[in-house]
DNA sequence: GGGCTACTTCGACATCCATCTAAGTAGCGA
DNA sequence: TCGCTACTTAGATGGATGTCGAAGTAGCCC
């Protein structure tokens, strides 16, 4: 009746960033110099919507045009937010015929959770 | 031999944002707003590591004295960092005689991981 | 009380940032 | 090629933010 938790996935790139919560040991100069610009790119509504929106679109793309459409902001607005969180890798797009379409891009998001949180993804033997 | 993944712990106020991640359905306003400072809070080099070495600490809370000498910052910058943290919940403290201790504030963290990641603390049967 | 230490608050300043309008680019269809 | 749609880039602007020095507060000890 033991439980056990063995930690199978680690969406990790083999940083010590990713590998270790912040609370199990102190943030490196470099670690933080690092992962900032990440937090600094969704630590704003908008952008944490537009991330959300994006994430969880069904077939895992979505166009700007379903973007601009959930905010009473201005395409250039949109476009600027969308161009952020492109920079620090979160997202990716590209332009197919009229359209651009944006995905996530996998794994960045995981490892900030993995920064942050004690939850790790676990199997049972 | 089948894998089974039983979620034990909801480290969660019961607010939609903190049980359902970013990436399973659209963030509403009303969560993105009430998110993004928190973000913003640790979306500094600075603040990552000063967050980093209060809840990493042996003990669970940190002199302020402890924290200046680990950054080449005057003591006001320090505080001022400090104080954004506290507001936005994450951390608190309390004067003890001659100095000022800082402690984590529990779950705060947990909640924002949660939001971010599809990893959860699992048992098995 | 006087002086010392440990912070915090205040005020200033330079920089960054979210937003807008206007203008630019890219594809499509007539 | 002309016009239309779908963005993106450029430039401007008001507001937020990180940092500092100086001053304020709080506790301790002589």
């Amino acid at each position: 009746m033991s439980k056990q938790i063995l930690p199978i996935v680690d969406p990790c790139d083999g940083e010590a960033a990713c590998r270790t919560p912040l609370v199990r040991e102190p943030l490196s100069e470099a670690e933080a110099t690092e992962l900032a610009p990440l937090f600094k790119a969704i630590a704003d509504p908008v952008r944490l919507r537009l991330l959300s929106l994006i994430a969880s679109h069904e077939g895992g793309e979505v166009c700007v045009c379903d973007l601009t459409g959930a905010f009473e902001l201005t395409a250039p607005t949109i476009s600027h937010h969308l161009k952020v969180l492109r920079r620090v890798g979160l997202i990716d797009s590209e332009r197919r015929g009229t359209w651009v379409y944006y995905w996530l891009n996998p794994g960045v998001l995981d490892r900030l959770s993995a920064v942050l949180g004690p939850r790790v993804v676990a199997a049972v033997s």
